[in-house]
DNA sequence: ACGACGTCTGTGAACGTTCACAGGCTCGTT
DNA sequence: AACGAGCCTGTGAACGTTCACAGACGTCGT
């Protein structure tokens, strides 16, 4: 009934319980012939190995956290995290560590999470999401926690550690298309101007259209649907004749798309519509969505190698940035 | 530098460590006076208790695993995912229990989940998108560890308690909407007919057109919207003369919408499309989708919630299912 | 023949809690 | 005054590991 302990397997290869924890965990010095007494015992047995015993005196958690940072309700509605998780969950296990999930959407989320982690209930961070000026940052770091983020946490870059895919390069790998294309007058929809994809889509785009990315053709959204109907809508009514807008988001685009389309407008013959993600969305909209492909899954898995490094011991490691891709669909 | 423990806080406060633990855990019978004094030396000394010390003596996990059995690939393209993972988190921290996630794509997978619940490293399991036949529901009911599913287990209700929404209700409202409209040959695409929104779909589909519901007008898909497109091309080859298609997911409506678009097809006014999940995608494809909305939050909560009494000591409790609604847009 | 060294094994202590138990104190009741 | 019934507290043992240490054995070089 009860779980078999180490002592189970000792007793049942006849030997001591040392030994059993050498072959547990893969320590030389043990005789081949130990080694399959005790290989056969555990089989036999069907021993686990408990972790809190073993966690306890080790002084470790055996897991990392990966904490959620968006306020609730915008939570998860970008579809990116998916592919993250599930690529941490991969990486982490192959370490034989768990990946446990915290919110941190409010301040009480984040006094829990900092008594989790202060606590020592696990051995690393994965920030999602965070936004610039975000409390848990400094805590964090304070607390001399191995943390590593995906995607940048602005104004912290060198605070804490990040792999990200190049935002900037990517936002101008767009408007580079778009005036290749032989379009003149092209706006942009950003994203929240506390997040790198907020600022950073905007600074590639300013590279390549220099002062004619003036204000007026500058609109800010927050990621939604309903904030790139909005601000498409403001920027018709400022600028009736664009003929393009780069939105800093495939959900945003797809929002944009609808106001366009309520205009009047036809999508690509008077305006192109491009986007940054790849989303599913992406080609869920008519038109189809040219847009910026993120190399999520690489990216999930550079952060979790930093994390593993700074749990390895490492104490600093280099950002890391990721190329993107511009995808030419329809709408642009 | 080291964490302080339950004897540093002992000390702090001149009590013994048996106390600290009673004011821990809530016991009654502490004196106002010690609780103040080692409330306060709690607070001095940063104290926080040492998870693994505890569940090892109490003999518990203190967390749930969140099993994920998607194939890789096709994992969270839902982006149902999302909300439920967020509810679990909530409901969950509430009781102080860790939500672990882990992948069951494989059988290598599977074996990993089954080590790790069976060494006793979770207190429970929330099986998420299982699809009928997987071998780890008999594993894990055999392990006799409390599991509940969110969303049924095909052929395996009795086995596994579950939380859903009225998927055949569902899709009853959205067919009979679709004749109350005058709707006369009307198609179903149908998702993967090992999983209950599979099934469960056709069935409500099936309730309201009767034998009219033959097998010319139905199709299978896998959710993509790649198996959409396909679907519907299929559909139109064999019928095409069909005036409406109920697709089992927004996400492979939104590849019908695709194909029908590029037959020359109007929608609504040759074909009307309806969709069922109210994700994302319903409102970016054009025209937004007519679709049924599940109750995804509640049905996470009450996962949670049959769960948590499970992990209470019922050793029973009853499924429950949770109405949809059906949201009208322009697609029909 | 001897010591040194490498290989292998067993043992005791420690990790930080909780829990059962025993006992002390303070009332109110007889 | 004695007793019992709450209330409150401290102590020792246990949970299942790992790790350092000490020691046994064999081999090899001198």
């Amino acid at each position: 009934m009860k779980r078999p302990t180490i002592h189970d397997v000792a007793r049942a290869a006849g030997i001591s319980r040392g030994t059993v924890s050498r072959v547990l965990n893969g320590d030389r010095y043990v005789s081949p012939a130990a080694r399959v007494a005790i290989e056969r015992a555990i089989a036999e047995t069907g021993y686990v190995v408990n972790r809190n015993a073993r966690n306890l005196v080790r002084q470790r958690a055996g897991s990392v956290v990966m904490v959620l940072s968006e306020p609730h309700e915008k939570l998860f509605e970008d579809p990116n995290y998916s592919t993250t998780i599930r690529t941490a969950i991969r990486r982490l296990g192959e370490r034989d560590l768990s990946l446990v999930m915290m919110i941190a959407g409010d301040d009480r989320d984040r006094e829990q999470v900092l008594r989790y982690v202060r606590g020592g209930h696990a051995d690393g961070v994965l920030l999602m999401s965070t936004h610039s000026g975000d409390p848990l940052v400094d805590a964090l770091h304070a607390s001399r926690l191995p943390a590593v983020s995906c995607g940048a946490v602005i104004g912290k870059e060198s605070v804490i550690p990040y792999a990200a895919c190049d935002e900037r390069g990517g936002a101008r790998q767009m408007a580079e298309y778009l005036v290749s294309q032989g379009r003149r007058r092209i706006a942009m929809i950003t994203g929240p101007m506390d997040t790198p994809g907020g600022i950073q889509r905007l600074e590639g785009f300013a590279d390549v259209l220099g002062r004619k990315a003036s204000q007026r053709l500058i609109e800010h959204g927050d990621w939604t649907h309903a904030s790139g109907e909005q601000a498409m809508t403001r920027l018709l009514e400022r600028v009736p004749d664009i003929d393009a807008v780069f939105c800093a988001s495939d959900v945003m685009a797809s929002g944009a798309l609808h106001t366009l389309r309520q205009a009047g407008r036809r999508v690509p013959d008077d305006v192109a519509v491009g986007g940054f993600d790849d989303s599913s969305v992406a080609i869920s909209t008519h038109p189809p969505l040219t847009t910026v492909r993120q190399p999520l899954a690489e990216v999930a898995q550079e952060t979790v190698r930093l994390l593993l490094e700074l749990l390895d011991g490492a104490d600093h490691v280099d950002p890391v940035t990721l190329p993107t891709e511009l995808i030419v669909r329809a709408s642009a």
